[in-house]
DNA sequence: CTTGCAATAT
DNA sequence: AATATTGCAA
């Protein structure tokens, strides 16, 4: 029964793979790229001063998180009715907009978790590489006594890019902000719990202990996952510990470049498979050296129409559809 | 009620 | 092996 899951965060626009409504309005506005992070302070804290501006109040990713959310709701509440015009599925559950790009079977449930075929894929990253997600909604629905209790999520599979945003998301929270609930926030990815992220940052915390400890053995082989993430310097807390192995000379005086939040993306539904327990995980050998992020993947095939989207994390790095419930599974 | 952590369980 | 759960003390 090992049933693994991986949840796959497309971008928001995922009305259906031949969509072109979101472009009409979306055409001609900035990229994201383009924008200025809203909780940057628009003008530098040298000026600022200099002039006598009242400070901004300092806005935290948590606070933009917050308000998006707002935002969220509170169009989800007035345009609900609108079914055609808007792709937005937002994340609530059975909306409208379920219709084809979340065939949800159960539809009370806002995690819809169903058996799926056996497919596993994995995610290939790096160079402008196309990534994909499984996303088979199977109306297979398993064992479990469908009567009440449908809670039961598929285990959560770290993929690279899962694990990327994770770190990316500790690294730039202030350390008394880095807890499972607020991490779990600010990865907003659908589908992800706080034990999910409990549990991962537990496992983190332990390899970067280690990693400072001994850091002279080269434990080459350690965790896969978290030895192909740069340790981020983050781990300075402000008055207290002060250690950090590998950190770079990161001397820029003034203004520290604040990193920005993920994009909200409440979209993506769970897709979940089952899987089977796994043993032989075939996905990677385990020591594909050099390939610091997101490092291959493996074979795949499928897409679903809906799911190419890609988006670029704020350091320009581009997620695919990520993370994706996936099966422990069993080929090989 | 949330966290951090270790011990277990799957 | 990777995650999830549980139990407890903060």
């Amino acid at each position: 029964m090992g049933e693994e899951v991986r949840i796959t965060d497309y971008d928001d626009n995922v009305g259906g793979g031949d969509e072109d409504r979101v472009s009409e309005w979306e055409v001609g506005l900035p990229t994201a790229d383009d924008l200025t992070p809203l909780f940057q302070a628009l003008i530098p804290q040298e000026l600022a001063s200099a002039f006598s501006i009242s400070p901004e109040p300092r806005r935290s990713v948590l606070d933009v998180n917050r308000a998006s959310q707002n935002t969220l709701s509170s169009l989800r509440g007035q345009s609900q009715a609108l079914s055609s015009s808007n792709n937005f599925n937002f994340k609530s559950f059975n909306e409208d907009g379920a219709r084809d790009a979340l065939v949800v079977e159960g539809h009370d449930a806002d995690l819809i978790r169903e058996g799926s075929d056996s497919r596993k894929l994995q995610n290939m990253e790096g160079g402008g590489g196309a990534e994909e997600a499984d996303s088979a909604l199977r109306t297979e629905n398993c064992s479990d006594d469908p009567s009440a209790r449908a809670l039961k999520r598929p285990r959560l599979v770290w993929t690279p890019q899962l694990h990327k945003r994770f770190v990316d998301v500790v690294a730039h929270l202030e350390i008394k902000n880095a807890v499972p609930k607020t991490i779990m926030q600010l990865m907003n990815v659908e589908g992800l719990t706080r034990e999910n992220v409990a549990s991962h940052l537990q496992k983190y915390r332990l390899y970067l202990k280690r990693m400072q400890e001994v850091s002279n053995e080269g434990p080459s082989s350690s965790d896969q996952l978290f030895a192909s993430t740069p340790v981020p310097q983050s781990l300075n807390e402000s008055g207290g510990n002060g250690h950090g192995q590998q950190n770079n000379s990161n001397n820029g005086h003034m203004g520290m470049p604040i990193p920005m939040p993920y994009p909200m993306q409440m979209v993506p539904m769970p897709v979940l498979g089952m899987a089977h327990h796994g043993q032989g995980h075939m996905g990677m050998p385990v020591g594909t050296p050099g390939v610091p992020e997101g490092f291959h993947g493996g074979y795949e095939s499928h897409h679903h129409p809906y799911n190419m989207v890609h988006q670029m994390d704020w350091s320009g790095n581009n997620f695919g559809s990520v993370a994706s419930y996936r099966y422990t599974n069993d080929d090989k």
